[in-house]
DNA sequence: AAATTTGTATGACAAATATCATATTTTGTT
DNA sequence: AACAAAATATGATATTTGTCATACAAATTT
């Protein structure tokens, strides 16, 4: 069993606040998981009972809608934790949460976090800070989403999936999203996804090679937008 | 000045789990204010410094959009408590709140919300449930907002008004929003969300009457969109 | 009461986006 | 390597939505 105390990615989090016994007492309860990509951490409506910390990997949150398409809500990335809202709603989950490469997660289960979070006062107000976050990303969100154009929403999503998750040496997106996971981040036909960054591509704004995106011109495609 | 403890819609909000020395000391360096109909409570970008607790009326929260038109996210009606989330970030308001109709609100100092906060466990854990059904309202907002067309949103969003706000004597909706308010929460140009009012009224799904809607056929309406 | 401003309504048109069909490419499987 | 399945790409077209112009109505001011 790895101890959660040497463990890196926990700094990133809330669990940061936790003192040497708590994670000791942490480490002692928690499970690893190794989630292959493509894979669910855990589903829409599904009672989680703790929540993960994701240790490798990033996962989308995503949610489906009456018309049958998946709508990306978030992507989540190592450090973070999942379910946080879900433990202390105690509700089931309201989002699904699938892995978009191979991911290693902790589950620590919910009995052991409620302790933590009624004796340990900066944890909780951790906790309660990044929930605000979320609330404040999700409230400017809807206003992107009611407000701007696809072209403009995609620039931004490619433009924030560059400077959030970076680029692999050869100077393309490190996250590899399917067109169609792309076109449900922002929230449109897949075909009017591929469209469009056809259309990038034309005006040399964007590279494509296969499944790989190339941004060639930040700031002419911030400007684009 | 009026007491807390004899204020009815205290009970509707977090505030419910104070107890009668924490009312007291609330009730004493609260501040009332009458709100008229289109004045802002606080602006998108202000530092708030406290809570308010509405107490009559209903306002609501919205954004500027880079495209110079306003996002409404959510409307807010008596009992509920307004900067929970800026004062938890300890951050500037995200939205702005304005008065839809003639308000009577409190301003509680920050300073002694958190007080309230940090000693009474289960103020605490109410604000935290509030904001985490928010972040949930949210998410799914989103998911509509990206998924739904503008004619499924109006027509959601005419039954959500009905069913949360209620109608008057005569039966239209109690809420009176102008179209390009209407037309904000939807996320859509005025004129289109005139010209499908007019076609659900040509329908006889509702009825227009100058600024007053009825809604015929509730049930007509939900199959509809 | 007349005049001005503001909000609502509608037509005409343009632009954006979705849908359906089909081709091409990539990926995975046998 | 050959095949099947899935993903990507593109054309054609329909539908939705936005924009601009204008008319009308209601509220407000003078």
């Amino acid at each position: 069993m790895n101890k959660c105390e040497q463990c890196i990615v926990r700094q990133f989090s809330s669990l940061k606040a936790l003192n040497k016994d708590e994670l000791i007492r942490m480490a002692e309860c928690k499970t690893s998981y190794t989630i292959k990509k493509g894979e669910p951490i855990f589903e829409e409506g599904e009672v989680t009972n703790g929540i993960y910390c994701i240790k490798d990997g990033v996962c989308k949150l995503s949610k489906l809608s009456d018309n049958g398409k998946d709508q990306i809500v978030k992507l989540v990335k190592p450090g973070e934790l999942l379910g946080q809202r879900s433990m202390i709603s105690d509700e089931p989950a309201n989002l699904s949460a699938i892995a978009l490469e191979d991911m290693e997660v902790c589950f620590i289960p919910r009995s052991e976090v409620m302790q933590f979070f009624n004796e340990n006062n900066q944890f909780s107000m951790n906790v309660m800070k990044t929930i605000c976050e979320d609330l404040k990303g999700a409230d400017d969100h809807i206003v992107n989403m009611a407000q701007k154009t696809v072209r403009q929403r995609l620039v931004e999503t490619l433009i924030y999936l560059e400077e959030t998750f970076g680029k692999n040496e050869d100077g393309s997106l490190h996250i590899q999203l399917s067109r169609e996971e792309l076109a449900g981040m922002i929230g449109t036909a897949t075909e009017s996804c591929i469209r469009l960054l056809s259309e990038l591509n034309k005006s040399n704004l964007i590279e494509l090679n296969g499944k790989k995106i190339f941004i060639t011109d930040k700031n002419k495609l911030k400007r684009f937008s």
